[in-house]
DNA sequence: GATGCCCCTACCCGGACGGATAGGGGCCCC
DNA sequence: GGGGCCCCTATCCGTCCGGGTAGGGGCATC
C-alpha cells in the first residue's frame, strides 16, 4: 500500500531537494511523487500517516520540506503540525488539505508553516509551490487566501423575515427606532417589535450586538 | 543612465525566461538584473519609465513577465498597470513597489496581476518570486498580505485617551455601560462620561454608531 | 375552516442610555 | 504657582430601549 521507497537514502546530493510527503490519499501522494521526481531535482519520501512521518524525522532523516496532510491517521489537525515543528531540526513544514477553510490556513501560516496547499491546485502549481517552499519561501494560493470568509451562506439572513431584514439594516446604520420607523413608513412600536424578534433570532441582546453580528455575517 | 542593453534581442531560447524590468530606481533595477542573470535561466531587459516599457511591448518584444514599478515616470499607479495589461499579447504583469499598502496589492491582484512585490523583500526572495511568477504562478508575500489593514495611522485612535479606548472596546463588544464599568473596575457614571466624550471625538451619536465606526477603522 | 406565519398597531413598565453640570485628584509643562 | 489634560465620581433629567402582553388583517397551507 505504501510507497515508502528511498526511506533509507542517506547519501544526499547538494542540489537535490528532499521532500517528505505524508498523506493517506494514495492517488495524490503518488501523483505528487511522480511529478516531483520527474523534475529531476527532487527526491521524495512518501508515508501514509503522521506517525510514520514522525518516525522518519526522529530517526534523523533530513528533509528540505515536510508535507503533512491536514486530515490523515494520527495527524489530529493542528496538533500534528505543532508536534512536527517541535521536533529536532525544525524542518520546514507545510500543510496540504482537501477540505480546510481559509482560517485554518491562516492559523497554520501564523504558526510558521512553510505553506498551505489546498488539493484543488493543479499538479503544475503544486510542483511549483513545493519547489518554492523548498527554497525557503512561504507559499499559499493567493486566490484562496483572498476569498472572503463570508461563504457561510448567511444562515442568519434566511431566518429573518423581509421586514426584519430592513429593520436590521437600519440597526447597522446606527439609527434609532424612530428613524427606522420613519424610513420604512411604519409606526415605532412596530419597529420595536421587529427589533425584539430579530434579537431572538440572531442571538443578540441589544442593538449594538445585532448590528455587529449582521456586519460580521457580511450583511449590508 | 539607463541599462537598456539586450533590448533588441530577438532570438529566444526555449528554456530562458525573459523578464522586463521597469523601475526608475537604478539600484534596484541593476541588482535585480544581476541576480536574475546570475541564475543563468533569465534574460532581462531594463527600462526606467512606463513609456519605455510600453514602447518595447508595442514593438513586439515578448516577455514571460513584466515588472512595473508602482511609482515611476508615466506609470500613474494602477493606470499604467491596466494599460499594460490591455496591450497585445496580454503579458503577465507584476507590480513592484516600495510604498504601496496592502489594499493596493489586493487591487492589483484582483485585476489579474501576476504578483505584487514590495521592495522590502530580500534579493533572494525577489529572485524566487520572479521565477515563480514567470512559471505562471501568482505571487505576493504572505506576511505582507496577512497583515491587518491596521496601519493607516488610525486618526481616530490617536484622539482618544487610553481609558476612552478601553471603553470603546467594550462598546464594540456590545456591552452595556454597567458591564464595561465592572470589567474596568470603575463606576458606571465614569463609563458614561467616557462614552459621551468619545462620541464627540469620533462623531457618533449613539453606542451602535461608535461600535461600527471603531470596527470600520480596524480597531479591535 | 382552522392553523400558522408575517405584518401591522398599541399600551405598559423598568431599566438603560444620552446629555448637562459639578466636583476632586494626579500629572506635566509653562 | 497656575493652567491644561486626564481620570475618577456623582446627581439630575428626559428620552430611548428591551421586554411583555394584546390585539387585528392578510395570506398560504393543511
Amino acid at each position: 500500500m505504501m510507497a515508502q521507497q528511498a526511506a533509507h537514502v542517506v547519501t544526499r546530493s547538494a542540489n537535490v531537494l528532499r521532500v517528505l510527503i505524508a498523506d493517506d490519499h494514495d492517488l495524490l501522494r503518488d501523483t505528487l511523487q511522480i511529478f516531483l521526481e520527474g523534475e529531476g531535482t527532487f527526491e521524495t519520501v512518501c508515508v501514509a500517516s503522521y506517525s510514520e512521518a514522525e518516525a522518519l524525522v526522529k530517526a534523523g532523516e533530513q528533509f528540505d520540506l515536510v508535507l503533512l496532510d491536514y486530515s490523515m491517521p494520527g495527524m489530529n489537525a493542528l496538533e500534528g503540525f505543532n508536534k512536527m515543528r517541535a521536533l529536532e531540526g525544525s524542518h520546514r513544514v507545510a500543510i496540504i488539505s482537501g477540505t480546510a477553510s481559509r482560517d485554518v490556513a491562516e492559523q497554520v501560516l501564523e504558526a510558521g508553516a512553510a505553506g498551505f496547499l489546498p488539493k484543488t491546485l493543479s499538479a503544475k502549481s503544486l510542483v511549483n509551490a513545493v519547489r518554492f517552499m523548498a527554497m525557503g519561501e512561504q507559499y499559499a494560493p493567493l486566490d484562496f487566501m483572498r476569498q472572503e470568509e463570508a461563504a457561510p451562506s448567511h444562515p442568519m439572513a434566511e431566518r429573518l423575515s423581509p421586514r426584519e431584514l430592513e429593520v436590521l439594516e437600519g440597526l447597522t446604520q446606527g439609527k434609532s427606532n424612530k428613524e427606522i420607523a420613519r424610513d420604512l413608513d411604519i409606526r415605532e412600536p412596530t419597529v420595536k417589535l421587529h427589533v425584539k424578534t430579530l434579537y431572538r433570532k440572531i442571538g443578540a441582546s441589544n442593538r449594538t450586538q445585532a448590528a455587529l453580528l449582521a456586519k460580521e455575517a457580511g450583511l449590508f
